[in-house]
Formats: C-alpha cells, structure tokens, sequence
DNA sequence: CCGAAGTTTCAATTATTTCTGAACGAATTG
DNA sequence: CAATTCGTTCAGAAATAATTGAAACTTCGG
C-alpha cells in the first residue's frame, strides 16, 4: 500500500529529526544526527544517493557529512560485492561514539589550554605582593582543574565510569586569599 | 612598576581566551568562558564596565553575557553597599556548573524528543510485514535509550557519578533483524 | 585509453549566530 | 525634577558556519 510507505516517509523524518536537534544541542552540526538517523533506521546499508534523496540535502553536503561521521566512527563504510557505489551504515555500539566524542574534546583541552595557562603563569612569576601571589594562586587552581579533569575524563573514556566528586571545591580559594562583597542573590 | 601590570593584563587575556576556547568546544559563547574567567580570577567582584573594558567588548554584549552566565548559576551578582553598579562574581563551585548544563540539556531530551519518537511510532502502528516490523523495533530501541539516558543523566546530576556500561549494545538489534553487507573497514 | 558512474572538493551563496551602538528606561542624586 | 549614571534591549552590521552546485577527480568496465 502507498498510504505505507509514505507514513514510513513521514516517521523517519520525525526520528531524524529529533535525533539531528538533539545532536545539535550537544554541539554538532544537525545533519550529521539526521544522516545518522536514517541509516539506523534502515534495514540495509544505504548509499549516499540514497540520502541525499531522503533527506533532501545536496550531494556535497552528503559527503561532508558522511566523512565527518566516519572520523567520528559513528557510521561504517560498508562494501557490497558487485557494486560499483559505496554504501553506509550506521554504528549501534552508542558506547563507542560517547567515548570517540569525549577524548577528541580532551584532547583540545589538554593540548592547547595547557600551554597558555603556564604561559600566563610564566608571565608572573617573581612577583611578591599580595594581589600578584593570589593571581598566580588561583591560576595554579585551574590548572589542577585541567588535571583532574583530564585524569577524570580519561577513566570516564576507559571504564564508562566517571566520579565528578572531586570537582566540588578545586577552583575555591582559601578564606585567607578571599576579599569579596558579599552575595546578594 | 607599570610593566608587572601590563603582564598582569596579557595573563589575563591569555586565560581568559583559553578558557573561552574549552567553553566554545563544549558549545558554548566564547564570551562566556572569558568573561567568567575574569571573574574568578579577579580578587574582587567586578562591573560590568570593567568587564568591557578588560575584554574589549561593548556594553551591550557584556550585559547578555551576564545573563547568560547567571541563569546557568555560573556567576552571582553581589551587592556592595554604598555603590550604585551591580557587581558580579565568579561561581567556583564546579560542580554546580556541570550540572546544572547537564540537567537543562537532559531537559530538551526529555520534553522534545520523545514525543517525536513516540508519534513516529503511532504513525507505523498496525503494519505486519517484516520491513515495518524491523522499523518499530528501531524506534523501540531509541526511545529505550532515551529512557536509559534520562536514568543516567539523572543520577549524574544527583550523584556525580556516571556509569555509561549500560549503553554499549542498547541500539544493536538482534542478529535475526539484521541483514546487512559485510563492513569493509 | 575512453566514457560513465560515483565521489570529493571548493568557491559562491545562504543561513545563522553574535556583536555593536544607540535608544530607552529605571534609579539616584543634587 | 532635571541631570547623570547604569543597565537592558533590539535593529542592523559583522562575523561564522552550513549548504549548494558545479567542476575536478577517481574508478572501473569495455
């Protein structure tokens, strides 16, 4: 029956889309949760052709997005003996696409905050007054943040566990090193 | 001296800027990382006039910041007696950070999504064949995750610990519905 | 080798996000 | 109550990001 098929039409844009605005919340393009969706949703692995016509993209942004999928490894090139095309499928193992996404943003963190933290640190150094010594103090405490942090997220990627406990009180000062007005709301 | 102040102000811009780019990979404003940045690393609150003139940004985009960074609880306007300004502070608690972006992330999960998923479903409600079937199933299968995730989440935000064991073959079908060409890498 | 089919790349366009600056409003003071 | 100081808002400008469409490439069969 057509009344069928284009009901399935229908829900598999519902599902894409709400895949794609979910995705896009957590920071990435829209597309690449709607691709995504759609070879999920589908049997058989799809070509890019296939889509492009589904979800109505051009042919170039199909790619793109297929690309950036398998740096993510959250879809598959799939090869089918006989065809000339490529085809696609998606990754199920949703473990494997957190754990991909959480160490590439690590490593952005550990790379380059790093450096520019003990730069400004650097720039500090051999100061004896009071304001100078709290600066470099509480420059000191972010960088123990990106420690811990980076320790934390890198069991998280491990063992699928994390424990935020320690996070609680890093960045707070000591009393003696405070001087602030006090809170209104 | 006037040139330890003038370090000070390269120190400052060079944090500020590194914790506005972690911020931004995680989907934010940068804006929002810097200007936090030069609150906490402030020895007192400051104004938001200081913060533009710091940051070189305008009044108007200083203001939105603000707000920005206080509804998620991020920074506390203070009250100092006697000044007409509003004064502001850096939250340190960083735990507080992380949930509280969490939580409102899980928020939109929740209300949009499965109601999309569910409506998907009722679209292919009734269908016997087997493609239909396998479909259903699909759709099944996200909005499990989705429960899985809130679950999740939820205790995270709770607890501050996370165990994302549960999610590994959550989206993997049953052999019997697969039917897919062998992966080629 | 040629041509067809399929894919990638990229300059140009379009869409979206962010920022600015001026206007408005509220609060405060002389 | 006029003048001043802040803060917010918002229309337009500027900056970024995403998408298209077409050209360039690649692969393969003949």
């Amino acid at each position: 029956m057509d009344d069928k098929q284009e009901r399935w039409l229908e829900a598999e844009l519902l599902v894409a889309d709400a895949v794609g605005d979910v995705i896009e919340h957590w920071g990435f393009r829209k597309a690449l949760g709607r691709v995504w969706s759609v070879l999920y949703l589908s049997d058989e692995s799809l070509a890019a052709a296939e889509l492009a016509e589904r979800l109505q993209m051009s042919a170039g942004s199909v790619s793109t997005t297929l690309t950036e999928l398998q740096r993510w490894s959250v879809v598959h090139r799939v090869f089918r003996a006989g065809e000339r095309r490529e085809y696609y499928e998606a990754e199920t193992d949703f473990w494997k696409m957190i754990s991909k996404v959480v160490s590439e943003r690590e490593r952005f963190v550990t790379r380059s905050v790093r450096e520019r933290l003990a730069r400004a640190s650097q720039l500090l150094v051999g100061a004896r007054d009071a304001g100078s010594r709290a600066r470099i103090e509480r420059i000191a405490r972010l960088q123990s943040f990106a420690d811990v942090a980076e320790r934390v997220i890198d069991t998280f990627v491990r063992s699928g566990r994390a424990d935020f406990g320690s996070f609680s009180d890093l960045l707070t000062l000591p009393r003696a090193l405070m001087n602030r007005a006090r809170r209104s709301d």
